[in-house]
DNA sequence: GTCTATATAATGATAGAC
DNA sequence: GTCTATCATTATATAGAC
């Protein structure tokens, strides 16, 4: 029981498919013909449309960004994540390909793909902030790199989530993937992974000898 | 004072300059022409020694797996793994190219990436039995899924270095982001991210949720 | 708004001279 | 081995009919 697109204008279901086919195969990889077939309609309708292939990326990227920031108005803290996490996660079809285009958009070079990290980096420090001000999180030194280090690893899961899903045995990234890593990440964000600090005490000494080297 | 491509056989000058441009720009984003410009002879001798672009890609990919494997004959502990680093980030000229070009591999669907990720998976659950072994690490319960979520995060810098450096105000992604993000990330895994374990108790829960939910 | 037909450009690949 | 010239294909984009 799905909408479809049978209720969309030519425009947004032109603009949609061209979301779906961006996000898998790249922007480079997708030709205008490739989407006119995808939406059923012919290449010229495509460029009447957008103008150009640079136009519709550039709707694309509009559309995508307008419907994240409206869903990112709601509260950002980790209950509110964990609700979207598994909002993402129970609606695969819904979400999938603008997940697919985020993730596209940011190993390109690409403005949204920098909004959006940012985005993330943002909301990371704040949850830092607000964690380590209520004690669910420990007090942190350098909270930017801090948060910096966590929306990377976070990011990284998404973009690649190919090698995630295929290194756990799945055919692809998806619910029983999170599944199987869920308690792993948490896990290494409640119990140290080293045994002591001797690792942190050697990265310590080898940023120190660096930066004298630097300076002389 | 750089030995440059003055002593290299024109095939090697071409697939050369062709890694340098796969690894900046991507494959789909990379002609031909653009590789003979750069490595100064004719597209067609270009075609000549490799048959087709798909064949130079495979000339390429050959080449990075067999200097790498070459040096991943070293020991694969944590102290080689920190001199590789090191010897990587003191020399950004020689290794930068090659870097790149696996990038955009674990980033395209290649056979290479696949393979690179792969070995750094199976190379971090050795570490990962290794330093349990000697004491280093703490026992860890899914050692497979957790070698994943490491190697996950460490690529993910990797990936993502273009977003790192920027959230951190630099210009490109190099040895100063490593020593501003270093002792950070080595941080989070000497010393607890959360104050106590109640988002472990959370997510245990919710995949145990999850799993009922899936066998109703 | 939508289509067909076509212009124009870029790209991968070929052929043959040197 | 290397180049120039060219082909064939594919792509974006335009023009004009309906």
């Amino acid at each position: 029981m799905r909408t479809d697109t049978a209720d969309l204008t030519t425009r947004s279901k032109i603009r949609d498919a061209a979301i779906d086919l961006f996000g898998r195969h790249g922007f480079a990889n997708t030709t205008i013909r490739d989407i006119a077939a995808a939406a059923q309609v012919s290449p010229g309708l495509v460029i009447h449309h957008f103008a150009s292939k640079a136009g519709l990326r550039e709707a694309c990227d509009r559309h995508i960004l307008g419907i994240s920031s409206q869903r990112a108005v709601e509260k950002a803290d980790v209950a509110s994540l964990q609700r979207m996490m598994a909002e993402y996660l129970s609606k695969p079809d819904t979400y999938m390909a603008e997940t697919a285009y985020i993730r596209q958009a940011i190993m390109d070079d690409s403005a949204l793909g920098d909004s959006f990290f940012d985005a993330l980096v943002a909301m990371t420090e704040d949850m830092l902030e607000a964690g380590i001000a209520n004690g669910s999180i420990r007090p942190i030194e350098d909270r930017r790199a801090t948060a910096v280090v966590l929306a990377t690893n976070s990011m990284g899961m998404l973009v690649l989530g190919r090698h995630v899903a295929r290194s756990m045995g799945q055919v692809e990234f998806g619910v029983a993937t999170v599944n199987l890593l869920g308690v792993p990440v948490v896990d290494l964000y409640t119990h140290p992974l080293y045994a002591d600090d001797r690792f942190l005490v050697a990265a310590r000494a080898a940023i120190q000898t660096a930066a004298e080297t630097e300076e002389h």
